[in-house]
DNA sequence: ATTGACTCTGGAGCATGCTCAATACTTTAT
DNA sequence: ATAAAGTATTGAGCATGCTCCAGAGTCAAT
């Protein structure tokens, strides 16, 4: 039909979402079509594709999809409004850094475990448990 | 009974974690009392604590109970296990790197966000995807 | 014009991770 | 001894995030 829009089939080969898993999207308010086709079809534009890339990176950032939404339903319109923004990201911006650091624990937990328990090692039992 | 025994509910209170978490995570093979009262009473030692502060840690930093039972399996007991559980480990910590890695990247567009769209901005609108 | 591919809606089903309720027995406190 | 609190098992129910199916209409190609 137009060349710049997208059906929801070419929309889910491209970012490699499942047609069901947009409409479910859709349902929770994360991604709407910019229009619909007289028949009900429904249209999107490119951002669509990098809305659902995003949902699909925060998602394995562990992020549930009402954090997602609440990410994407940031917009700033006055200054008014700034400040509520704006400690709303910097809670996230914790979040986030707490995840990291908690991480790097873990992953310091990890090495100190292959170090430890790998190295001409005799019948001791080496557990997990062991260093956290 | 014993001083060095803890029941279920004193595990769940010391824990933070609800009583009928901690059997599901029982039926996950996550933990196990080290053993029953005659009457089938679940006795734990301290080790319980410990193993359920991590399941916490690691569901908050987006690790599923599956991965987390994989961490808690991880036991050496001889050397020829060995460089089966190191490549195990290593990879769990390339996970590990790469989720601190997609978070700092999360963090960077948190604060872009922040920054371009909280100072003396005028009518314009300014919408996340902007920053993806 | 007909076939096949695509889309629609609505609802069922599923995996994960719990949570709660029912019923019954045990332990603890008074 | 009795009541209150704790525990056990089984099974249902719930929130999240999909996934699949049925039944019906639409579009694209031959």
């Amino acid at each position: 039909m137009s060349s710049d829009t997208l059906k929801i089939g070419e929309v889910s080969k491209k970012s490699g979402i499942g047609i069901d898993a947009i409409r479910f999207y859709e349902s929770k308010g994360i991604i709407k079509p910019i229009s619909r086709t007289s028949k009900g079809y429904r249209l999107y534009n490119e951002d669509a594709i990098k809305i659902i890339s995003f949902v699909k990176e925060a998602k394995e950032l562990g992020f549930t999809l009402k954090e997602i939404k609440e990410f994407l339903d940031i917009k700033v319109k006055s200054s008014t409004q700034c400040s509520a923004v704006k400690s709303k990201i910097e809670k996230k911006v914790e979040d986030v850094k707490n995840k990291i650091k908690q991480l790097h624990k873990m992953k310091k937990v990890l090495i100190k475990i292959e170090d430890h328990c790998c190295e001409e090692n005799t019948d001791e039992k080496c557990h997990f448990l062991d260093f956290l």
